[in-house]
DNA sequence: TAATCATTAATTAGTAATACATCTTGACAG
DNA sequence: CTGTCAAGATGTATTACTAATTAATGATTA
């Protein structure tokens, strides 16, 4: 059930190096088309070439710098950037994210998760069932316990996508995760919520009965609050 | 208008050796939790211990291996794989693809295009009209030449995803491209096919007078013509 | 005996110095 | 004005080494 939160191993000195550099770029300090002071960062960074370059090689993976001879290393425009990549959209939340990422983030859910719920309600074995039962279990047992209750959501919604069984449904986890997780950072400070157990499981019934329009509609209601409680929230907080 | 294939630097001696690896785990040579012999890489692919260092940290980066001090480095269980990442899908199509691997890309495109053309529909801007425009043209123009036809068809459905206004959705691309790409090779060598432009230009026309529904209509067409093409060559070649 | 703690060994992580390859720039020739 | 070639800058790769981490093992102690 344990998952890692990244995809890179962030282990050890190098790792640092990454999330270090990453941040700058990701929160505009060092801009795209900006060439990297390579001899500058090793100094200030107090590492070798070598565990630099290897930071710098997990970047041009995800396609935020290329090294070009002659040219230096420099960083992509942001066009490039692998915005689908878990440590991509966790690193634009880190500093100075742009508020509306949230609702980007949300937009690409409320399109997702209606479709994959259709799919589950044909495709749902007895499997997937169990463990959607379980994560409104862990979300029954989270009541009052904020962090229990963020993990049991993305539990939720990880299984949903689970039983869509199509893997690059799955994989879109990544984007929702963080999405869902700081939607609930956010939210919770306010009044305390009504259950959320009900709502979560008029999907799994009907993903049960395999009516993939019911599933639609109850996954339209939990979408819709969502969006509602993130309103509440801000407007309370005088954000617009 | 030209883009990069990939988001890592492929150049080099170390490009080629992340492909090899790449390509390797994801035939299923070497299966998930198998651990890679690197000294035995070294040798083979006679590369330095440094240099195959720098490529592994790639696949690190995309989530297809991971390094633990004592253990070694291991390929990690597909369910951790970027599978958003284009590398990672054009890889998968190199050799030993799932056939159905193109079904999974078609289904997360008729999840995604049709709400993207509602958004577009509702969010195009005058310069995102002149582009899809421009690949209406571009199409017009390729007739009778495959490879500028599906350029045509991929500049479209980038224009698309553009007018979404979602950075998000716009990286969707790498969902697509390859799957779109993969089918127009597939169906080519069928027989000489019906223009496709006016098809695609009744979605144009839909989003420049806003009409969200009918855009929505006439993309789910497109997506219903290019499944049939495909079962169509199926068909053909015998294949199920 | 069973639990705990220290030792060992295997393997990745990191350093450093140096040589290599290649791309860009700009000079020069046609 | 255009193509070619040389120089130099800079990323790329090699080598050899040391440090850190941690699974496994064995010793010690309750």
């Amino acid at each position: 059930m344990r998952r890692a939160l990244t995809t890179y191993a962030r282990r050890g000195l190098h790792g640092q190096t990454v999330e270090v550099i990453a941040r700058r770029i990701l929160a505009g300090e060092i801009a795209p088309g900006a060439t990297l002071d390579i001899t500058a960062l090793q100094a200030e960074l107090d590492v070798s070439l070598t565990a630099l370059r290897e930071a710098l090689k997990v970047l041009a993976a995800k396609g935020i710098v290329d090294a070009r001879q002659k040219r230096g290393t420099f960083v992509r425009p942001r066009a490039d950037w692998n915005l689908l990549d878990g440590d991509v959209i966790r690193w634009q939340f880190a500093e100075g994210a742009d508020p509306r990422l949230l609702d980007k983030l949300h937009e690409v859910r409320s399109i997702i998760e209606p479709a994959a719920v259709r799919l589950a309600a044909s495709r749902a074995t007895d499997d997937d069932l169990t463990a959607l039962d379980g994560a409104l279990d862990e979300m029954a047992a989270a009541k009052g316990h904020p962090t229990a209750a963020v993990a049991a959501d993305l539990s939720f919604h990880r299984a949903l996508l689970a039983a869509t069984h199509n893997e690059l449904l799955e994989r879109m986890e990544v984007v929702m995760e963080t999405g869902l997780a700081e939607r609930d950072r956010l939210v919770h400070g306010g009044e305390p919520h009504d259950d959320p157990v009900p709502s979560h499981r008029a999907v799994v019934d009907a993903i049960r009965v395999r009516d993939a329009t019911a599933a639609e509609t109850a996954m339209r209601g939990l979408l819709e609050k969502a969006v509602r409680d993130v309103e509440k929230v801000r407007g309370k907080k005088g954000n617009r």
